[in-house]
DNA sequence: AATGAATGAGAGTTCATTCAT
DNA sequence: AATGAATGAACTCTCATTCAT
């Protein structure tokens, strides 16, 4: 998966063959057969970790706080942070779109869901504002998308803590009912 | 290129052969490469095209109001019209992203920067938080992309209704001063 | 014709198309084969024409001296000089071995016939070894190709003078009875 | 490379595809593409083996006798014999000229190289003429192919003899010191 | 007569996938 | 379980040739 990863980010998935991923990961063609159905499965499977990956990091961030007006700041901490560090594989979090509509894996389907319940809960104790949660859940994380593009233009430290802060203003004034 | 379009977002970009959008369309395949260099040139003109419709609807209905408060209103109505009208090709719009890595084009850009300009003018008349425009854009973009996804899920007349209402009390809350 | 020449000679057959050509020659597709009837024929052509240039050369030298002994010695001249002036397109006259194969035309052939008769008159004179002239002939073309080739090896007037040279006694020696 | 040869001789190269040569294999077309890069190198490595065989029909009769003065006798049996096993597909011999333009292969390079070190062994001993070995040898060799040209024309064993006899008679009149 | 856009058969080549070893 | 040679379907793209204008 290491070596799917680095290729499929560096050189496409179309630009990807099996046998250059079987031969970077030390394994014959057959072996990835063994593990992986095929390949948009591979693929799949990558973007799913990933996208756990950016789960588990949101929520933990999530969590670290008691007052839901003030999650959504180490929320954002903690997504930039992970896409910092999976910086060079960041590309392939972006490709998925089109190529595993096959199986019943949808990209980005999983971390909506979990925005998702965090806004239920937050809205359920009156911190957040009263809309629906199905249409909120979307928009959010089509904006954490655009904060993520907005620093890939300009990968930075710097940056990043900018893109950080702006993104914290945004949530807190779209969401948050206190604001 | 009505073919390729509707044919690219029934059966995707990979699932669909020259040849079929040649037959499609009536011409010979040879035809087809007279007018395009190669398939992903095709790809990437039909995606062209159709983030131009979304431009060209988003600043016409930006520029419909005189109140800069109140231009995401008929901005987002525009748009989420314009989806409406383009609800069969719309997979073509989130399918592009790897594919059109090659060329100077990335889907996505020409629109952030329409974006960036309004901001930007907004932001001068004093009507928009004092924000970079760099950020705040790919942002923006992303709470559009996430709306019009949200209304995939569910295409009906009337959750686009609410999914455009969510929109612009989000965007207003986002981004204008006065809010 | 001129641009047929050129551009066979520099890209190759099978690399120069009738486009090309056309286009080199400021003319149309169209009237390009209203000249010849398709693309092998125009090689064809070009190459009949460069043998017929080959053979009146050689002729020429041939008949400019009177004994039959010492008619070798300008042939050999005429034709160096021929192919000297001929440099940049000489690739054509190896090239076209496979390519004619398909017309009542065959490389070579004609010159071969026009060595078969220089040699007959001069056998009839007495002047030269009693041998089959259907053999001698293609054998003293082949000589002359050979000679050609090593000087397009190295391709400058000192050189062409050291193989004319080295060709005349060889001929001389190989051909002539008084040798 | 047997189907190759058969195929290629008969049908010409470009009238053979990958597909027909394939298939006369008994393997698959991807199994070609395993031995060989594209089709050129395919013909290539053809005419090499065949030069190949030539070189050392050439070198055996060559090496058969001690006196150089009379080595050319057996080495042309050699050759013509090698001609005559080869008749069929003689024709790929002429050729490859401009098909092979590509490689760092120059078809009749090899073996213009081991006439040329055969012809300075034999200067050496004095045996033969004192010219220039890099004239002498394309010239040698375009002898060989004129002889073989001869015989093709009219490919019966009587021919064959009548056309070694004369080629031998020209090689010693023309190359050795004491005829 | 000249044009050149349109044609579409056809070829080379790739590569995901299989399966005998 | 691991291997990787063999497979061959399928795809993109080319280009000689035609023919309506």
């Amino acid at each position: 998966m290491a070596a799917g990863e680095r290729l499929f980010a560096t050189q496409g998935y179309t630009g990807t063959t099996m046998a250059e991923i079987a031969h970077a990961a030390d394994v014959a063609v057959g072996s990835l057969y063994r593990l992986f159905p095929d390949k948009p499965a591979l693929l799949a499977e990558l973007h799913r970790t990933m996208e756990q990956r950016f789960i588990e990091a949101m929520s933990q961030g999530w969590r670290s706080v008691d007052a839901y007006e003030d999650r959504f700041d180490p929320m954002i901490d903690a997504l930039m942070k992970e896409a910092e560090a999976a910086q060079e594989i960041m590309p392939l979090y972006a490709m998925t779109r089109e190529l595993v509509e096959s199986a019943d894996f949808v990209p980005g389907h999983a971390m909506i869901e979990a925005i998702k319940a965090q806004y239920r809960e937050g809205r359920a104790k009156g911190a957040y504002l009263d809309q629906d949660p199905a249409v909120v859940a979307p928009i959010a994380h089509g904006m954490v998308e655009g904060a993520m593009r907005a620093w890939m233009m300009n990968p930075t430290a710097h940056r990043r803590r900018a893109v950080a802060a702006d993104l914290k203003e945004l949530f807190r004034r779209a969401f948050v009912v206190a604001a």
